[in-house]
DNA sequence: TTCTATTGTGAGACCGGTCTCAAGAAGAAA
DNA sequence: TTTCTTCTTGAGACCGGTCTCACAATAGAA
């Protein structure tokens, strides 16, 4: 079937011009979908198109109508079946609305943030779908919406970035959570997130620059205030990012004379890497420790006993930004819209009362 | 900070070369890093391009070099913990390399396969990774070829392409695992797939599309011909493609009279589901049911029990798959090259004897 | 000092599309 | 038949870079 010699440079609309015997103006006009053509001239250029085997170069079209038909998407890391899901969500509706998507990971990292909006500007995105890694530490986004590029924020807000943002009712759902773990008798509750700070013990939220986890860790303390605990601070724990080290604090925490009873985990990922841990220290869940993860990821159900979660739309949460994304980009959006999807606590039987 | 007005139209060479009182081409040469120049013009043309905030245009570049600095990937879903790894290895690899990553998802299907391959030859990217739904329906692939695109395959090959092709020992894992079962005394050995098949039924491995589940296959019910089972085909089945499907197939199977003792799940999706169906159905793993999943989900290790499974190097199929790609464009690369990674049997407590 | 090399710089073509503008052809109105 | 619209079409500028080529200036060799 390989009739066409393999051409290695490719074909042109003025080849298809030539060889239909018009100029090149007019093939545009046809091939483009613009402009008015006779049907006779129309008919004798599609052909000529087919014949060589014509395909437009998306490149070159960018360059004169300044739209690339891609949207750049920085999220923290794709193996992470939260970023994963959203960004299924994401590629769904950019699809549909004929965009296509360059993946970028930050890592949780702002330098690797900053370079990843470097390159995307530079390519000529027509939009940005970001994560930020850091809600207070976002020049860079800044910079990226005074080029006239729209913005949509995916999980983590900004104040000082007036654009669009989609994220889940963290605060609520953290408030929700400890609420329950407190009526079920729990004094000695630890929040363990995977964000970090620079002397890597926690102090104040006003230190966790993720925002949907500093929103959680308010929501989580104000609820412990509101009962009367006191110092939960002592009990928040950051740096989880790797296996490793949530497993370093995880085993150092339950194994300490004051542990905790029960453990929030702010992603599946940790969720995970404490429930292996209580087997290696021979504890029981929910008899000596209750676990709560966030994000339901699919496991979370079969484990013995299955985990209670924060269940949020995670797809929903990608769609939706990128359903503002899409809808800004054709001109529709005016002022700055802040989605707030609802989470839903989904109460498995690794939470037991405490006596 | 935000010093320079908000110019929606953005600085270009010209811009820079005006201010510092240069040609175009000088201020190119600085700005682009090529060519000769003398010190002091390169400092005049420096500053100017930092005093006007000055971004290069990809795009643009592209158009003259040929060169877009992108490589498309198509694989069938990112929401798939095995293509989320992949990628994720791809990308690591794709960034190492200066390269940025375009991902579309597939749904396993062809046609949207095929639209995907259009989209990105039309976005001209320098190379193609992609995880082909059916091995046997890559006209598209050739034409990609054709086009002089090079090309990679993830995870499944295609002997009428002759490109690149990264993937698993996969039938030699599924002859290990399978006699592995029938050395534990498992007769009724089932084999399940999303894979599907015009009416749903498996009748030779011929069928099947996707080049790496046929080869398990063939390893599959070549191992049982080996010990004398027959009429295992009859085992093998298709269509689990949603968690439904899943559900519907794998209840039938375990309701039935002549039920299997033991089940291959092709992916780790599909394990999961096997694994929520077998409790609903309040049978037992491994006294009722013997379960082996292929792909070494990090949940496989704290179900209970734990489930055996085929490990297979997904970070490192992705990440060699680019690392070819790569070494291609860079004009290395002369014959196409194929690398078969091992994967290796991880044995838990979800298999046992079988009196 | 004169004649090559070598280096630095500018003018302008080019990549492959889009798009403006003007002119020619055809049809409608007078 | 003449004039005014409307429809088609072509010529060529343009997007923002790269890159070739020619020329000027400087340096080194004879």
């Amino acid at each position: 079937m390989d009739q066409s010699p393999p051409r290695s440079t490719s074909v042109t609309v003025a080849d298809v011009a030539r060889r239909a015997g018009v100029s090149k103006a007019t093939a545009a006009r046809v091939l483009g979908g613009y402009g008015t053509v006779s049907e006779r001239v129309r008919e004798a250029v599609t052909a000529a198109a087919r014949a060589l085997d014509y395909r437009p170069n998306e490149l070159a079209r960018s360059m004169t109508t300044g739209r690339s038909g891609t949207i750049g998407v920085v999220v923290g890391d794709i193996e992470n079946p939260f970023f994963s899901l959203a960004v299924r969500g994401i590629t769904d509706v950019a699809r549909q609305a004929d965009f296509t998507v360059i993946l970028i990971n930050s890592g949780e990292d702002v330098v690797a943030e900053r370079a990843a909006i470097r390159t995307l500007l530079a390519k000529r995105v027509d939009g940005l779908i970001v994560s930020p890694a850091k809600e207070n530490d976002v020049e860079h986004l800044h910079e990226a919406v005074r080029s006239g590029v729209p913005l949509a924020l995916l999980d983590r807000g900004s104040d000082t970035l007036d654009v669009d943002t989609v994220i889940a009712d963290d605060r609520y759902a953290a408030e929700n959570i400890t609420r329950r773990l407190i009526a079920l008798g729990h004094r000695h509750i630890a929040y363990l997130t995977a964000c970090d700070t620079p002397d890597h013990r926690f102090h104040t939220a006003k230190d966790i620059g993720t925002g949907s986890v500093r929103r959680r860790i308010e929501g989580f303390l104000s609820v412990c205030r509101e009962a009367g605990l006191t110092g939960m601070e002592d009990w928040v724990r950051v740096g989880a990012f790797t296996p490793e080290h949530t497993h370093r604090i995880v085993t150092e925490m339950l194994q300490s004379a004051r542990r905790p009873t029960a453990i929030i985990a702010s992603d599946s990922i940790i969720g995970l890497e404490v429930f292996k841990i209580h087997r290696q220290l021979g504890l029981s869940i929910p008899d000596d420790l209750s676990l709560v993860s966030f994000h339901d990821a699919d496991w979370t159900s079969v484990t013995t006993p299955p985990v209670t979660v924060v269940r949020q739309p995670v797809y929903d949460l990608g769609a939706t930004a990128a359903k503002l994304l899409v809808e800004r980009l054709n001109g529709e959006g005016q002022t700055a819209r802040v989605v707030v999807l609802k989470t839903e606590i989904v109460e498995r039987a690794s939470t037991r009362e405490r006596y």
